[in-house]
DNA sequence: GACTCCAGTGAACAGATGTACACTGAACAG
DNA sequence: CTGTTCAGTGTACATCTGTTCACTGGAGTC
């Protein structure tokens, strides 16, 4: 148990980032072979990634919760006990994984809140759709991983994805405010909007990620209902809209 | 093996129906102690349906995939061989859980169905949401079950979950097919829109189910944003609705 | 009353699991 | 060159798992 606490004191991220504040310059003394040598903190970090790589890797079809160390570590090559070299626990090692697959998370939003799409919500979504739709097929593991865990989940693991992606959903009711027609709604209705549209984006992950195929069922099909959802959804916004502020009557920017 | 064979082949649900057309007059020759003796099948299904309320139990606040038998037999007061005397797996168990739950999820849509509304959306979607809060509350455990082996399950479980609750979807298409000013919208369309409903209340369930005492949302405050979501889903497709077909610019039924 | 059936028992198994412990050897610091 | 640090190894153990097998005793049948 001492044992354990020392690991679990020595081998965090924590740790990782303090390390990089210490001279790392023995690196030019260090690796001279170019490969086969490397600094002692590189292959740590190497066999951290592959940890983490093979838990990704099995939890292709199964859900975290039924996962074992033993099973993990010998997928990333090494002995069970070394694994509490990287993490102190199972519930570690998840969180972890959540950290890494909103990093992909954050990078689709990103990419979609500087793309070059004009003011109009129609544009946006078809925008936002395809960037979803992108980020999705390039990273299935990450958004399986969190959409399984999201609902399925009950530790640790699942509450940091229910974190992440509440705090995603105000990101996006903050970005909705901007929009010149949804001034005049309440943080509170821009929320429940919001929430509705990620509800909505989930459902469409969902889709793209249970598509067998020869299924039936494409990806360009499920890309247009995602579109189309969200176009109903922004009708409704519309409507509401100019239910509770007829000042709001005049043109908005093309909607669909 | 053969003894499982055996077991499977005798245990099954089948297997009581079956017993169903036998000569059972003898119960009244039996059954006379009134209480403490039953009939033999009595107890069966007695015993069974310990397993099925202990599994239930359990799943409070796990996943059905980290479940074991023997902790089921366990709480359902017998030995872990007995088990095979009702299931021949936990994924059977699991499959006989689904159904009974989703018994209780069919009851509400009769219950809603058959609710004194009028024809008016906004009606409906006031009697939907209270009686979708009603049920979520009076039977946490299935929908919590259902909700989290749907997203976060993968045996057989989950597909069966999600089998039944496209079905579910479906019978809503059909519902909403009923509505007058929804008449020329095609199938597909309808579709779209009865599982954008689905969803948005799948999320209401999980709002209600992850509300912790104290927490600051009340089971009131997520009725009212249930009820909004949905409203802005109707205003959706209203407005879908006439921009499509311009003759149908005549009054809807008050909609919110 | 004698015979069959079968839900539930209890001991036993092979395998997997988490974790403690003592170890090795190469990267590192002086 | 010398001593330290520490990622990774191998052994070991107690615990839990699913499943087998032979059994018991009471309900059900004739």
């Amino acid at each position: 148990m001492t044992a354990l606490a020392v690991n679990s004191e020595n081998c965090d991220v924590a740790d990782i980032e303090d390390v990089r504040t210490l001279p790392l310059v023995s690196t030019d003394q260090g690796a001279r072979g170019g490969e086969s040598t490397a600094t002692r903190r590189e292959r740590k970090e190497k066999t951290r990634q592959s940890l983490l790589a093979a838990a990704l890797d099995l939890l292709a079809d199964r859900g975290f919760a039924s996962l074992s160390l033993r099973e993990v570590a010998k997928r990333a090559g090494i002995v069970p006990t070394a694994f509490y070299r990287h993490f102190a626990s199972m519930d570690e090692l998840g969180v972890a994984l959540v950290e890494e697959s909103m990093r992909t998370l954050r990078t689709m939003i990103r990419s979609a809140r500087t793309d070059p799409s004009d003011e109009a919500f129609g544009g946006i979504i078809r925008v936002s759709v395809r960037t979803l739709h992108r980020h999705v097929r390039a990273h299935e593991d990450h958004f399986r991983f969190l959409t399984r865990e999201r609902y399925g989940g009950t530790g640790p693991v699942a509450r940091a994805v229910a974190m992440e992606l509440r705090l995603f959903s105000s990101e996006l009711a903050v970005d909705l405010a901007r929009f010149e027609f949804l001034r005049e709604w309440s943080t509170e209705d821009l929320h429940m909007m919001a929430d509705l549209i990620v509800t909505s984006m989930q459902a469409t992950v969902l889709d793209l990620l249970e598509v067998r195929p020869g299924d039936g069922a494409t990806d360009e099909a499920i890309v247009k209902t995602a579109e189309k959802r969200l176009r109903l959804i922004v009708l409704g916004v519309a409507n509401w809209q100019s239910k509770h502020s007829p000042a709001s009557d005049r043109e908005h920017p093309r909607l669909v």
